[in-house]
DNA sequence: GTATATATTCCTTATTGTGGAATTGAGTCG
DNA sequence: CGACTCAATTCCACAATAAGGAATATATAC
């Protein structure tokens, strides 16, 4: 279904930074012609995917898609058994926490505990870039080689001078990280920022993963070792409880 | 496009309650021949919409809706600026909040704030049926009275026997509502439930509800009366922060 | 009031989706 | 272990449907 990939191209468009766009951007972006986007996001429109302002403003997705994704979400084991360890790995570190989810295509990050109850954001329910975030390559290292060799074949962005985009380099990197039992992101998202992450599971299969998120100046190479031993020991626990509890999901 | 309304019909399918679906099913709910739904979904599951377990197992939704669902969610004002006045709205009330957002299409309920942290249970991404809530009530009455029509359409399913299903009892519940300033949900979703919500608004349009829901023993009618102011007030000072905001979104 | 930029509609062609029927594969029971 | 059953998957001839260049309508700027 050719038509079916262009409205995933479309929908690709919109970011949170970017949520809303007119048409023109749109085809620029997509290199479709204008005519064929048009009638694209009539359609989408007309199912609820899309919403556009007033009745020639710019297009935005719809909330439909924020229900459906909670259909999706509604299904997994994670959310449900991270909350309360996630938690308390906040406290024991008072760092920041994120829990993602991981259900063979996407990482998506759907918690996060902080310290400061500043808590003026609301959470992000972003997908994450998996090549160069904590929870991501966690996930990427708990995967089959081949499956992860896939997930790298869309080159990899630079956000800074540390992400590494070489898929040789990263591959390498996954093997260290699968050995060492955790993965570490040392500012190759943001500057300034490190992460500690690993993977949880469910049947030996990668269902999410959980990291710790703070400044260079607190994750010190020292610290973050002993932050690891706390976050594989959450997520060990939260990969327990998940598999005593009878999660008959997250299956994938 | 015709095809892309059969795409919904299919997503349409997977709900909360039954999250994972095989092809008959969904042949069967749809009424679609199962060699079109295959296709539809194979194309569904290359753009990351739809998840197969296995390889010949059943479907269920991708988290990359979650993510397109969260991309939506941000461009809205509601959650940022609903958030903290939703948490005082619990304190004062010490009854159980729930902020949902509104696009001109869809309810979707994205916050909730109860006073027993039990909170085993992740925020709910779902679509509210909006005829038969507090939230849901209060966004169709502040909407235009030809929208809100059209909003009533498909034909309501009914939940209690308070349920209201005839559209000219709930047009007439509507302008009730309208003229009350606040709206009553008793028991019409749920047995022993009663709400009362309020219409959040940007620009004199509806952008969000946000309600108070509690067992009917303690949600009388004269408690409901005092709840409703605060409801409203909360209300109102959450449609004033997003107008002082410069909320520039939400913007229908 | 005109110009300009942008969204929208039109219309013909051939590309693409359609779905009944046949096939393949996975369990299951004797 | 082999036949049986049930559902998922693939095939393919047919026709409906999406494609997109060009023309038109609408909003905004000047």
């Amino acid at each position: 279904m050719k038509s079916l990939r262009k409205i995933s191209q479309v929908l690709d468009c919109f970011t949170p930074a970017e949520p809303r766009l007119d048409l023109q951007t749109l085809a620029e972006r997509t290199g479709l012609p204008k005519a064929t986007i048009h009638r694209l996001l009539a359609s989408l429109k007309e199912i609820g995917l899309v919403v556009q302002d007033g009745n020639r403003g710019a297009y935005r997705l719809g909330l439909r898609l924020l229900s459906l994704g909670g259909v999706a979400l509604s299904d997994l084991d994670v959310p449900r058994y991270a909350r309360k360890p996630a938690a308390m790995l906040m406290n024991q570190s008072s760092e920041a926490v994120h829990v993602c989810v991981f259900d063979g295509q996407n990482v998506v990050s759907i918690d996060r505990h902080e310290m400061s109850e500043s808590n003026n954001e609301i959470i992000r329910l972003e997908r994450e870039p998996a090549y160069c975030t904590g929870t991501g390559k966690a996930i990427l290292a708990a995967l089959p080689e081949d499956t992860a060799r896939t997930q790298l074949t869309n080159d990899p962005e630079r956000y800074t001078s540390n992400t590494i985009t070489d898929p040789k380099l990263l591959m390498d990197e996954l093997s260290k990280t699968r050995s060492r039992g955790y993965s570490i992101d040392n500012e190759e998202r943001q500057y300034g920022i490190r992460c500690v992450g690993a993977a949880i599971r469910h049947r030996n299969k990668v269902v999410g993963a959980i990291s710790l998120t703070g400044p260079k100046e607190r994750f010190s190479d020292d610290r973050i070792t002993v932050l690891a031993d706390l976050i594989m020991a959450t997520a060990e626990r939260i990969s327990l409880s998940i598999e005593k509890g009878g999660g008959v999901n997250d299956d994938i």
